[in-house]
RNA sequence: GCCCCCAUAGCCCAAUGGCAGAGGCGGGCGACUUAAAAUCGCUACAGUGUGGGUUCGAGUCCCACUGGGGGCACCA
């Protein structure tokens, strides 16, 4: 009497688990490896909690790219780390009560376990953790790297300052003039702060991104560039009277300048402050009153479109350089401070804004560009396209590109303009008031001012978070730490301070992926001959969520790294993937919504190898997931149906397939023909269908006249096994034990298609009469074009479709169609 | 307002310009079973959002529209 054993996932998982851990198949880091080395590497998680079931999917995604170049014989490196300073750390401390350290480092063991559980592919010898000062001591010495180079420098200026989280942002963490994390209306704030100069590198950061094109997702090239927005045109001088300086402004439009009318100067910049002053008293009360009104608007004011236009009068007036014509300077809040010069010429004819600003101060219209659309000043719409220049003196009659080209000539001759560019793009405000993040390695001193920390004093480590009052008061909780804060000069000796802000963490995830290659080093951030072997990154893969901030800073950084001369490449990342979300029922997971699904009760539920596949199978990896459209249970009874096969094949390990049945190996050697481009295509959800369709092949021929036997079985189970190792690692690895081998599937190999076994000898020739299946004919694959046409003209059912009508034309594509166009 | 992506069966999704269906979910029928579950087998269901165009031939290319999603948004 035999015992029917059945497919049961939790024992095979607590079976496999410690094997592996013996086994480590995916370490990378062995000198004599004479693999071609091969770097893949997945974004590394914040440790907010357990892993969630956004994380099963990326690295479930991550991994099938990651085993997919292990079993093609690459030495892959594909390492993890958390992401362990920020916010969320610092926030979900105070709530708790609890030091920022301990609650972050708890998570990361938990999410470590979880991970082992998941059979991540990662190399265990490759962890960093970026809270440990051994990895942000690096962050600091890069940093005086990039001060030494003038990249990163202090400024006081007005921030985007959030009153919740009582800490500065970048102006990529502000999402709709609200905060990314906690969603209050951002406001501004006169500080001094540190950035790096991004700027500098806007040029190559926008142009470089042509060589990613094809292989990075067109979404995150195209909001990349959005984001650097690069303007080309003109910077032109004004004088202004009664002013020693010209003012100089930026325009994408010098053709028009012409019909300016006049000129704009941002309400809170300092060029607007100066001349209130030498007004009257009643402008400069003017002025006054409508910056205090200015200041308290908030980003959510500011950026609503359909907003009047408002400003002030400056009692000043501006030369046109072109025309010498007396310009009236306003100040408006429609122009922006820190965008070109915090001035514009105002040409309300070919500008919309400055046409309604115009309209609203009732300020002259001046055509200077004939659309054919009729006056602006008479129509009331401003034209902002090609035309024939006008009221323009030698520009007349010019098209509106000639017109420009002319423009900078003339203001270059006369010492007045020259050709310019803008970007959107501003320097990466860095200095963050808060505790859980890099201390700034700089100490400031009453003689020596700014005094970079020696960088044989690095690491600059955090004061224990006890005593310290965390909760966030617009001062960095560092400036309470008096010990840790009060240190002598290193320059002078006298008695100095500590920076008492920390970076950004972005500064921390911007060079990661450099740091694996020698996480634990302890004299250089990173192996600069390594870096030449194994970087950059072949694939990166995460969140559509990092497609601006994240990326654009890894990019300036490897840009600068480049030319301090550490790496010989100027892009971190070859290829991308961006993976979608998982949703449930059409919405983000989360718990206030009530549609919470608990990684680990999946898991429970249906299994590692179950989750991971329908992650995989769901769709395109870039969709997002509906958890409510997929089905678990449906994976996890494939498995069990796969895992059967291995359990009916009789035959021996390395019997000779040859002889195997001739339509099964077909079957077989077509699958692994076409699996290898689904996957490299990262069509995973194509390639699971291509595993069970050869599983409904192998299920038919064992339960058929084949049988369990036949040696084409035990090929197309073993194929199987290597193929589904890409996704669920433990069924696999039972599987491939059950046929008879050493554990390992992940490293066999799966084998080349045999082309020799998939020579068709005919083909099925399709018959269309104007486009339309008509008759099918089986043919030879050499039959001629003039045979498959006369095969076709004399088809009976041809005959019949073409009926009385009369053949205009016959294509013939042979041996597969042929398509009898009638008249 | 500007730019980008998407639309195939009840659902998730396949389909080098050449037979609309690879795979799955859900449904129906059958085999096995005393019965059920599990398993195995069979099966129905759309002419590809709408309207034009290019082509011998369009789900696929082009144009417009509708619907959905995303990015940027007073950037001169």
């Amino acid at each position: 009497m035999t015992e029917e054993i059945s497919y049961d996932i939790q024992a095979i998982q607590e079976k496999w688990l410690p094997i592996w851990d013996e086994l480590r198949p995916f370490a990378s880091g062995n000198p004599d490896d004479s693999r071609p080395k091969k770097y893949v590497l997945d974004m590394f998680p914040y440790p907010s909690g357990d892993l969630h079931m956004g994380h099963a999917e990326a690295y479930a995604l991550g991994d099938v790219i990651s085993r997919y170049w292990v079993q093609k014989g690459f030495n892959v490196m594909h390492p993890i780390g958390w992401d362990s300073f920020g916010l969320p750390a610092e926030n979900a401390a105070i709530k708790r009560g609890l030091d920022p350290k301990g609650w972050t480092y708890d998570n990361i063991a938990q999410q470590r376990s979880s991970m082992r559980r998941y059979a991540c592919s990662f190399d265990w010898d490759r962890v960093l953790v970026t809270s440990d000062p051994i990895y942000y001591r690096w962050n600091q010495w890069l940093f005086l790297q990039f001060y030494k180079k003038g990249l990163a420098y202090r400024k006081n200026s007005n921030v985007n300052w959030c009153p919740s989280c009582q800490t500065v942002l970048a102006n990529e963490q502000v999402v709709q003039g609200l905060c990314e994390r906690c969603d209050s209306v951002v406001t501004k704030k006169a500080l001094t702060q540190w950035y790096f100069k991004v700027t500098d590198y806007a040029d190559r950061l926008l142009d470089d991104l042509d060589t990613l094109e094809g292989n990075w997702p067109s979404k995150v090239l195209q909001m990349q560039r959005n984001w650097i927005g690069r303007s080309q045109g003109a910077d032109v001088e004004f004088l202004i009277e009664g002013r020693q300086e010209p003012v100089t402004v930026f325009t994408t439009r010098p053709d028009t300048l012409f019909g300016a009318t006049f000129m704009v100067v941002a309400a809170d910049s300092s060029l607007a402050a100066e001349l209130a002053q030498k007004a009257d008293s009643e402008t400069k009360a003017a002025f006054d009153a409508y910056l205090e009104k200015v200041k308290q608007s908030n980003d959510i004011e500011r950026l609503a479109t359909d907003r009047p236009k408002t400003g002030v009068f400056l009692g000043a007036y501006a030369i046109n350089p072109v025309n010498d014509e007396r310009l009236p300077i306003w100040a408006s809040d429609y122009v922006l401070a820190d965008y070109g010069h915090g001035a514009i010429m105002a040409v309300p004819a070919h500008d919309q804004r400055d046409f309604d600003f115009a309209k609203a101060m009732n300020l002259p219209v001046r055509m200077v560009v004939d659309t054919g659309e009729g006056d602006p000043a008479v129509t009331g719409q401003p034209t902002t396209g090609d035309g024939v220049l006008t009221n323009s003196g030698e520009l007349n009659g010019l098209h509106k590109g000639e017109a420009i080209a002319r423009m900078i000539e003339l203001l270059a001759s006369r010492g007045k303009g020259k050709a310019a560019k803008n970007f959107r793009l501003r320097d990466w405000l860095i200095s963050r008031q808060r505790y859980w993040g890099t201390p700034i390695p700089i100490i400031h001193c009453a003689n020596c001012g700014e005094v970079p920390v020696p960088e044989d004093q690095l690491p600059i480590e955090l004061p224990s978070a006890e005593g310290l009052d965390l909760a966030p008061k617009g001062k960095s909780p560092l400036g309470g730490a008096t010990d840790w804060l009060n240190v002598p000069c290193p320059n002078c000796g006298a008695p100095a301070q500590r920076d008492s802000d920390t970076m950004d963490t972005f500064v921390d995830s911007s060079w990661y992926f450099l740091r694996y290659l020698s996480p634990n080093s302890t004299t250089e951030a990173f192996p600069v001959e390594a870096a030449k072997e194994w970087a950059p990154v072949d694939q990166y893969v995460g969140g559509v969520t990092h497609a601006i901030l994240h990326l654009l800073y890894a990019r300036f950084f490897t840009k600068v790294l480049h030319d301090l001369g550490f790496v010989d490449f100027e892009e971190p990342f070859t290829r991308l993937l961006n993976q979608g979300m998982v949703l449930m029922n059409g919405s983000a997971m989360s718990k206030s919504r009530g549609n919470l699904v608990k990684l680990s009760d999946q898991l429970d539920e249906h299994g590692v190898d179950a989750i991971r596949l329908t992650m995989a199978f769901a769709g395109p990896p870039e969709d997002d997931i509906d958890w409510a459209d997929v089905s678990p249970a449906g994976s996890a009874k494939f498995l069990a149906r796969a895992w059967r096969i291995a359990k009916d094949v009789t035959s021996a390990p390395g019997v000779n397939v040859v002889a195997g049945n001739a339509e099964l190996r077909k079957a077989t050697h077509t699958f692994l023909r076409d699996f290898a481009p689904s996957i490299e295509s990262f069509k995973f959800n194509v390639g699971v269908a291509k595993i069970m369709e050869l599983v409904n092949a192998l299920r038919k021929a064992i339960d058929g006249s084949v049988g369990g036997a036949d040696p084409a079985v035990r090929e197309g189970a073993e194929v199987v096994a290597k193929a589904l190792s890409l996704f669920a690692p433990y069924t696999a690895e039972e599987m491939w034990s059950m046929l008879g081998h050493e554990p390992g599937v992940a490293l066999a190999g799966l084998q080349e298609a045999d082309s020799s076994l998939l020579v068709e000898s005919s083909t099925v020739a399709v018959i269309q009469v104007d486009g339309k299946l008509r008759d099918k004919l089986e043919v030879s694959l050499e039959i001629s074009e003039d045979e498959l046409r006369e095969l076709a003209l004399s088809s009976e059912n041809t005959k019949r479709a073409i009926g009385d009508r009369q053949i205009a034309n016959v294509i013939v594509r042979a041996p597969k169609l042929v398509n009898i166009a009638t008249k």
